[in-house]
RNA sequence: GGGCCUGUAGCUCAGUUGGUUAGAGCACUGUGCUGAUAACGCAGGGGUCAGUGGUUCGAUUCCACUCAGGCCCA
């Protein structure tokens, strides 16, 4: 017995029956266990944060993961896949922060750092509920049970293991970051918060003039837009590019970049031009000597940043205010002069301005440029500018202490780490990643927060010793402490005795950057080295790792570098990237706008399968998506309505005939030619999906499937063989139709489990339950073996019989196209149709396939003709592709003679193969292959040109052929009422009717035909209203008719 | 401001090394088929292939720039 599915089509209520037998039968705990653990495909699943709901964007990689590991373990691997989440970071601390209503960073530590972290503990898990439902609801297969998690000690102790492998390779440093910072609120602020304050604001811009230290008669003209940076001047940066020039102007020698003259008010002489490699290393005397400086300082550099888009191309270079100043400074080991304070006021050392707020500063240090003869000239300069977004206050960058790793150094390498790599779509790796490789600037790993991994370095209080420590036990030697509780406060209170003086050893305050902590999970999800090291050596690097764009410079780049620093060695080798999902008018979804799309609501309306199969349908993954509910609710109806109606009307004739599957009894390649076509087919989608799957191409290879159940199944095998299931008689031909549908939709349900792993399932169960000996099956689709054009089951091809079967199909169409376009419904039947067809080939094809077009166009029979003379009137087309490179610019004229050819030419040109022809006095040779001959309508017969094929017509009616199609028209009614009055396929029934005479007498003449069609042991002319009999009224041909039927 | 991606019918998307009539589905209109179908067929309307310039006999396709959207970084 083949089992129903629920009608009315309601997936959600399948998916939760298979989602129970998942969890009653441990499936997905099967579906690893059951695989050799000495073939594993490693997956590494990128940790989300669980203090915020899981939205759509979420929903699309963990699909494609999904995808992947269930392909992969179909194809016999063993996937491992444990959960993880990442737990630590600015955004839980400001969760909290809000929660608390605070507003500041001092009030945290006014509250308390213990009772806040404890705070923080909790809100990450304020949605994992919510999230472990959404996980399971999509069929995200992953080890929930054991997941790794970033704050857990072990974790903590794994990372700091890494810390300490780096320290030992004197890959950590103490150096100075750039920091925005808020002098108001005296904090430093995160990029995020950055974005939230931007504004448009005006600011100084001033030119001033720094003399040559050799040449103190000639000046470099310079440009900022802050003042008050001046006073931190340590050199002038050009670019290697640019063609400067040194101008004779208002009786001043200036050097600027040549493409900036118009910056200068009045005329000048270009007296010298130069790129800017050549001024590298020019010495100038400073404008402000305020600050002590203890290397060398004050000369020219070279820098990519410079741009000139605005001011003179010569950009100063203050190291502790900007981003470009400090990386350059630290290339040319140029001094760091900070003479600011905490809340942005300047230090005692400059002394005119000492306690100054700098902005404050900026008229006066105008006016005294002004004063020494050093100020070109001022103007106004409107941009955008960061503000703090709690007290609006401008932000400054300043320099901060910050501990970095030097990756910089080892860039070299990890870009050969990262071309051993392959992406999806490769352009992220060699574009976006890779350029953003080349430019590695060392990673700034210290944060000044509370919620995160303890940096474990300890530094004395009284000399210069530092130590890191790599391990608990390390700690407990070092402390005698055992913690409970790795992070901060309790960390910052573990103090040792100074190995090397008499000071005492305290733990620098700062945590790290998150994104370290999900960059070492390879590592630290296995606590390794302090545990599992089998497990970790089988499981580094990953096969397979998939996350959204946006990780690029986050997750991706901390996985590479950690591992790259670590081992030398890629992270993992494959890696799918997949563009964010955007609202249905491409906007990008946000809470505040409110255009978010609750996957919950899609999944309980819709289903999980549907949501899965039209998010990596729709689009390539790669391709930003518009997500539309229509679209969704669309494949309901398409791909799955079709595909269970596919297997309800197999199991409805199934059923009633008792079939069994009993493995193939009749061997492929002795069933009939329309099952051995579709098997053909089925083993090429086969292939095709196979290759696309194995190539990360879901789209192509879930389009595909669609392509073929919808219309190679359903709409062409399903519909031209239902007459084979009908028949009373179990004979070998049903019993084909039957072996084959079964293999198919058995096929289907394995091809689809990836992608859809809930209706594969509620398919796949079906078919086998009912199977009498199931050996070769499994419990469940996803522990049967993917199917492979390798393996003999589906290696069974007949392309000759595919071709053919297309070639009929194309006629069907056009010849549909043709009745349609004349007005002949297809249940009229008609005498004749010619098919013009030259090819051999395509004539032997349709001629096999002769009785497949005279059924599904009725017509009675189907004439090959070689030529269109009788029918057409031909005319020439040129073949541009062939034009082209023959004739060149000549190619249009000689297109237009060709379109003018007579069919005495065009015949001429067949005949001979080729044609001499004269264009303005010269002399062409055209061939075949030039020209493309096309046949116009010619009148009498009904002809259609659609595609490359020509088909007519006959359109005479004579009274047999009128007769049949009434007796057709009769039958349509009669089974229309079948369905109406709910009679069973199986009923048989009377039948009487009241109707004209020639209804009358053509259904006479076809009774026996009608009989069979409809079912029926009685046909009898009887207008008398029947009791209970069903009875209707129709329209056929224009005549009234009225007919009954009932039940035997 | 920089890097990368995207822009094709009202909507969602295909479009294979450049070839002159640019496709599919949805939606709309008409019509047909159907005792598996919530499907399906045929036809119609609907396109300056975002725009401009270049290369070419010929550009949706290759190049440059501009515009719009997205992501990341400043």
């Amino acid at each position: 017995m083949f089992k129903p599915f629920p009608q009315h089509l309601n997936l959600p209520v399948v998916e939760k029956e298979v989602l129970d037998f998942w969890k009653a039968q441990n499936i997905f705990q099967k579906s690893v266990a059951s695989r050799d653990v000495k073939r594993s495909f490693v997956f590494y699943d990128g940790p989300p944060t669980a203090n915020g709901r899981p939205g759509i964007h979420h929903v699309i990689s963990r699909i494609i993961k999904d995808f992947a590991c269930r392909l992969k373990t179909m194809q016999g691997y063993r996937v491992e896949r444990k959960a993880g989440w990442d737990t630590h970071g600015l955004p839980v601390e400001i969760e909290v922060e809000k929660k608390l209503g605070f507003t500041r960073k001092d009030q945290i530590v006014e509250y308390g750092v213990d009772k806040f972290n404890a705070l923080c503990r909790e809100s990450v898990w304020t949605f994992k509920q919510v999230w472990d439902e959404s996980t399971e609801r999509i069929a995200y297969w992953v080890d929930l049970e054991h997941p790794y998690i970033t704050y857990e000690n072990n974790y903590l102790e794994s990372v700091w293991w890494i810390l300490k492998e780096f320290w030992k390779k004197n890959l950590l440093y103490l150096g100075h970051k750039i920091v925005p910072y808020c002098p108001r609120c005296e904090t430093a602020l995160s990029s995020h918060e950055l974005s939230l304050g931007y504004d448009e604001v005006e600011d100084p811009s001033i030119y001033v003039k720094m003399p040559l230290q050799n040449e103190p008669d000639t000046f470099f003209l310079v440009w900022t837009t802050t003042p008050w940076t001046l006073i931190s001047n340590v050199a002038l940066a050009l670019h290697t590019g640019v063609d400067y020039v040194k101008v004779l102007h208002r009786g001043e020698k200036l050097i600027l970049a040549e493409a900036r003259l118009s910056v200068l008010d009045g005329e000048y002489e270009i007296l010298e031009r130069k790129k800017g490699r050549e001024l590298e290393n020019l010495a100038y005397q400073p404008l402000f000597t305020f600050c002590k400086i203890d290397r060398r300082a004050y000369y020219t550099v070279l820098g990519d940043f410079v741009t000139i888009e605005d001011g003179s191309g010569i950009v100063h270079m203050a190291p502790a205010f900007g981003e470009d100043d400090y990386q350059t400074g630290r290339r040319y080991d140029l001094p760091v002069l900070q003479p600011i304070d905490k809340s942005g006021r300047f230090t005692d050392e400059v002394t005119p301005w000492k306690g100054k707020f700098v902005k404050d500063a900026d008229p006066e240090i105008m006016a005294q440029l002004k004063n020494t003869g050093r100020l070109y000239k001022v103007e106004k300069y409107r941009h955008s500018y960061p503000h703090c977004w709690r007290c609006k206050s401008p932000l400054l960058y300043y320099a901060k202490k910050s501990w970095y790793i030097r990756t910089s150094e080892h860039k070299e390498r990890l870009v050969k780490l990262n071309e051993m790599i392959k992406w999806y779509p490769p352009e992220v790796g060699a574009g976006r990643f890779g350029e953003w490789l080349n430019n590695n600037v060392d990673w700034a790993l210290s944060r000044d927060r509370f919620w995160g991994t303890p940096l474990p370095i300890w530094l004395c209080d009284q000399c210069e010793a530092k130590e890191c420590i790599g391990s608990m036990a390390e700690l407990k030697q070092r402390s005698g402490k055992d913690l409970a509780d790795l992070h901060k406060p309790y960390i910052d209170e573990v103090t040792w005795r100074c190995a090397s003086c008499t000071g005492t050893m305290r733990r620098t305050p700062e945590v790290i950057d998150v994104w370290f902590d999900s960059g070492a999970m390879p590592i630290a999800q296995w606590h390794y080295p302090f545990e599992n090291q089998d497990i970790f050596q089988r499981s580094f690097p990953a096969d397979f790792i998939c996350e959204g764009i946006d990780q690029t410079r986050g997750w991706f780049y901390s996985l590479l570098a950690i591992a790259g620093l670590l081992f030398d060695k890629p992270c993992f080798r494959h890696c799918v990237v997949n563009e964010l999902v955007l609202d249905k008018d491409g906007k990008k979804m946000s809470k505040s706008v409110g255009n978010t799309v609750d996957p919950f609501k899609i999944i309980e309306q819709y289903g999980a399968d549907p949501l899965r199969w039209y998010l990596l349908t729709n689009s390539q993954v790669w391709v930003p998506t518009r997500f539309d509910e229509e679209g969704v609710k669309e494949t309901v109806g398409k791909f799955f309505g079709t595909l269970l109606n596919t297997y309800a009307f197999f199991a409805m004739y199934a059923n009633i005939d008792k079939f069994q599957f009993r493995g193939h009894t009749i061997p492929f390649d002795q069933r009939p030619e329309i099952d051995r076509w579709l098997l053909s087919g089925l083993n090429r989608l086969v292939a095709r999906a196979e290759e696309m799957y194995n190539r990360y191409e879901v789209t192509r290879g879930a389009r595909a499937i669609n392509d073929f159940v919808l219309d190679d199944l359903s709409n062409w095998y399903v519909r031209r063989c239902r007459r084979r299931f009908w028949k009373s008689e179990m004979g070998a031909d049903k019993q084909s139709a039957y072996e084959t549908l079964y293999h198919v939709l058995l096929t289907i349900s394995k091809l689809i489990a990836p992608v859809a792993p809930f209706i594969a399932e509620a398919l796949y169960r079906r078919l086998v339950e009912a199977e009498v000996s199931a050996v070769a099956n499994q419990e469940s689709v996803h522990l049967d073996a993917f199917p492979s054009a390798t393996h003999a089951a589906f290696q069974f091809r007949e392309n000759d019989l595919e071709e053919k079967m297309n070639l009929v199909r194309d006629i069907v169409v056009s010849g549909r196209a043709l009745r349609n376009a004349k007005s002949l419904k297809v249940r009229q039947p008609l005498r004749q149709l010619f098919v013009v067809v030259n090819d051999e080939q395509k004539r032997k094809a349709l001629l096999a396939g002769a009785n497949l077009i005279k059924e599904e166009l009725n017509i009675k029979a189907v004439e090959l003709i070689a030529n269109t003379d009788a029918l057409m009137i031909p005319r020439a087309e040129p073949i541009f592709k062939a034009l082209g490179p023959k004739f060149g610019k000549k190619a249009n004229a000689v297109a237009d003679a060709i379109r003018q050819l007579s069919p005495e030419q065009m015949r001429q040109l067949e005949a001979q193969g080729s044609l001499a022809l004269t264009l303005q006095g010269e002399t062409l040779t055209l061939n075949q292959d030039d020209v493309r001959v096309k046949a116009e309508q010619a009148p009498g017969l009904a002809v259609s040109t659609a595609g490359e094929w020509t088909l007519a017509l006959d359109t005479n009616i004579d009274e047999a052929l009128l007769h049949e199609g009434l007796a057709r028209e009769f039958i349509n009614r009669v089974q229309n009422m079948r369905k109406d009055a709910g009679f069973d396929v199986i009923d048989r029934i009377r039948i009487y009717y009241e109707a004209s005479d020639v209804l009358h007498h053509a259904l006479q003449q076809a009774a026996a035909y009608v009989q069979t069609e409809a079912l029926a042991e009685a046909l009898e002319r009887d207008g008398v209203a029947k009791p209970d009999t069903y009875r209707a009224e129709w329209d056929i041909n224009g005549d009234k008719t009225i007919i009954s039927i009932e039940r035997v």
